[in-house]
DNA sequence: TGAATATCCGACTTGTTCGGTCCGCATTCA
DNA sequence: TGAATGCGGACCGAACAAGTCGGATATTCA
């Protein structure tokens, strides 16, 4: 429940991972996943997801591998995990085709749609970039004022 | 990925249910299970966790069944979430014993973490109230301004 | 050219969770 | 007593998540 995937978490590392690095044209699949202990493989799926979508770029052959397609202040926690898991729903039902049966009897898909678009604004509000420079981060956000109303 | 198990949506219906009908001392598993078409002995299961947490009571024998424990004003939607589910974490790890083994190694753990704190923020704010009287809501809480704020 | 390094992509296995059912027992009340 | 109800564990099947494998393709370098 309300738990994310280990893909999507493992996509965020290395996004934040190659927003530290700029310096590098380009950072394989295996460079990354060393640098975590992730499972090689298994991130190079994901990565070619977020290739897919256009978050990232990538270029095969030797010294190849993958950068940001955008800068990382544009790109939101939402747009990767979309990319990785799909659609963003909270409840069972506006699943695509096959929702919950008992959907109109139900009297709070309404109430948790609003519920679910307030999680989805608090996601698209951090970008890699937040992920990347907490500790800069830590010091002068304390003001920063991020923003999210739920008016159920 | 970040949805909730029908059987924690099933047990805000049941509340809401509850909270709509004050008048009933009590309303038995089968009853709510009815109403909505909810499988009738799952939704006995939930309310005896719901019960077991200290949200609801319950009363066995002819025309028993359950009843608020407390005033819906004071129930939140976190809270019956995490009667039904368990803990509530968006992360693998911080799961109790068994998290993921790259805990130490993880950059993004912190972060996340304040991602869950705000999520249960959102949802501490929702009341078993506020679901039930949702068309009168819809008339003034266009002014209210519950109430996040996502500091990174 | 050919070897090395990469991405790319689908199929597969394995383990866990979720949704749901079943059955036996305890409690209350007419 | 017996019907209605709550209580609680055991159990099952389906879905899903995590990870693996194998092979195809693209690029670079010697
Ligand atoms: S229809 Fe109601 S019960 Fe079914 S998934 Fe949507 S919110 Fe949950
Ligand atoms: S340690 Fe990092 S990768 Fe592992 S579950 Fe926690 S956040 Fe995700």
């Amino acid at each position: 429940m309300l738990k994310l995937t280990k893909k999507a978490d493992y996509g965020l590392m290395a996004l934040k991972y190659l927003a530290e690095h700029p310096e590098m044209p380009a950072l394989s699949a295996k460079d990354i996943a060393d640098a975590y202990g992730i499972p090689a493989q298994l991130l190079a799926k994901i990565l070619q997801r977020l290739t897919k979508t256009g978050l990232l770029r990538s270029h095969a052959g030797m010294n190849g591998g993958y950068a940001l397609a955008r800068d990382a202040r544009t790109i939101s926690a939402f747009e990767v995990i979309h990319s990785i898991d799909g659609p963003f729903f909270i409840t069972s039902c506006t699943k695509g085709a096959k929702g919950c049966d008992l959907t109109p009897s139900c009297t709070i898909k309404e109430p948790l749609a609003r519920v679910n678009e307030t999680i989805a604004g608090v996601l698209k509000s951090i970008s890699i970039y937040d992920l990347a420079e907490r500790e800069a981060a830590a010091a002068h956000t304390a003001a920063a004022q991020p923003l999210v109303s739920l008016t159920l």
